[in-house]
DNA sequence: GATCCAAGCAAATGAAATCAGGAAACACTC
DNA sequence: GAGTGTTTCCTGATTTCATTTGCTTGGATC
């Protein structure tokens, strides 16, 4: 028999342990790792990483898995953010009808200056214009203004702190 | 024998055909599918599927496969987009070394008024305003603008439009 | 119309995910 | 501190899926 070097703490308040965290970072990084891979990289069996990320989904830590394309290269060179003002509180239902279009990739709702901001990728100036007199349109708009994204120095997704450094990577 | 249903075409720009889109977009929304059920969905078998797959990971279409995670539950309920004016261009080497940190989810460089666009998502709203004061001491930083998201009703990846339609999700 | 190439398929192989049974640690209660 | 339930883990199957192989065909070129 082995003795299994179990240590179970949780002391952090999302209720996930170190091991949860590390296996996140690396999954929010590079998804397609076999289980016997990570299960080295966390000092675990292949079977108890199948269990802790099923747990993890089942939880809604992980929220799914998805391919990271490439916006050039799928023909959408053009990234941008834009900030729209509204009369009201901004979130409304032609807002929202937004995401149809496929180059709108995020809307929020903010504080500061502006409403709402939105981030697009678009094929080119004429359909990023388009797309910009298509909110200009809607009911309840006041302004918008446009940040054209120049290059892009980082793009990656949530990803939970190491340990209690509280900062590197 | 069976009559192979094959249609070449290539009419696009970037080089991809018909197929090529639709398996992207799959994958861009769920990319943990098995290869016989994309191989159903885009009628073809599915070692062609992983063919095409390996050729788009290969050509860089395909940057990578990562898993999404839940910001709130992974304790950083705090998303923000952080606006910072620059004496130059804005890029120098202290500013991407904000990579490093773990709450630094982008950068990039913009056109319009201001240099900088960065999302950030953070613990508390402690943790922000550290990283407020660490980026105004970046040599070079001329000042901030901080928009803190209220709600968040889309967030995706780059995901080539459908046929020609040039609009619909 | 002969030849070449790209892309496809079915069948076979190998690797990885998943399931099962049982043990250890922990967290309770008594 | 012994008893008991629950959680998490491990090893060893089993099954599912990715990947390879070898061959076929449609289309292009000459």
């Amino acid at each position: 028999m082995k003795t299994n070097a179990i240590r179970r703490d949780k002391p952090h308040p999302s209720g996930l342990d170190q091991t949860d965290r590390k296996l996140l970072r690396l999954l929010a990084e590079r998804a397609d790792r076999p289980y016997a891979e990570l299960s080295k990289l966390v000092n675990l069996s292949a079977p108890a990483v199948h269990e802790r990320v099923k747990r993890l989904r089942r939880d809604g830590v992980i929220q799914g898995v998805v391919a990271k394309l490439d916006g050039e290269k799928i023909g959408c060179p053009l990234l941008a953010f834009i900030h729209v003002t509204t009369e009201g509180w901004g979130m409304t239902r032609p807002i929202l009808a937004l995401q149809e279009l496929a180059d709108v990739e995020e809307i929020h709702t903010v504080t500061g200056d502006t409403c709402l901001i939105l981030k697009v990728r678009s094929s080119s100036p004429a359909s990023l214009e388009k797309l910009l007199s298509r909110i200009q349109e809607v009911e309840g708009v006041r302004a918008t203004q446009s940040y054209v994204a120049l290059g892009t120095y980082l793009e990656r997704g949530p990803m939970p702190e190491l340990p209690e450094t509280g900062e590197p990577r």
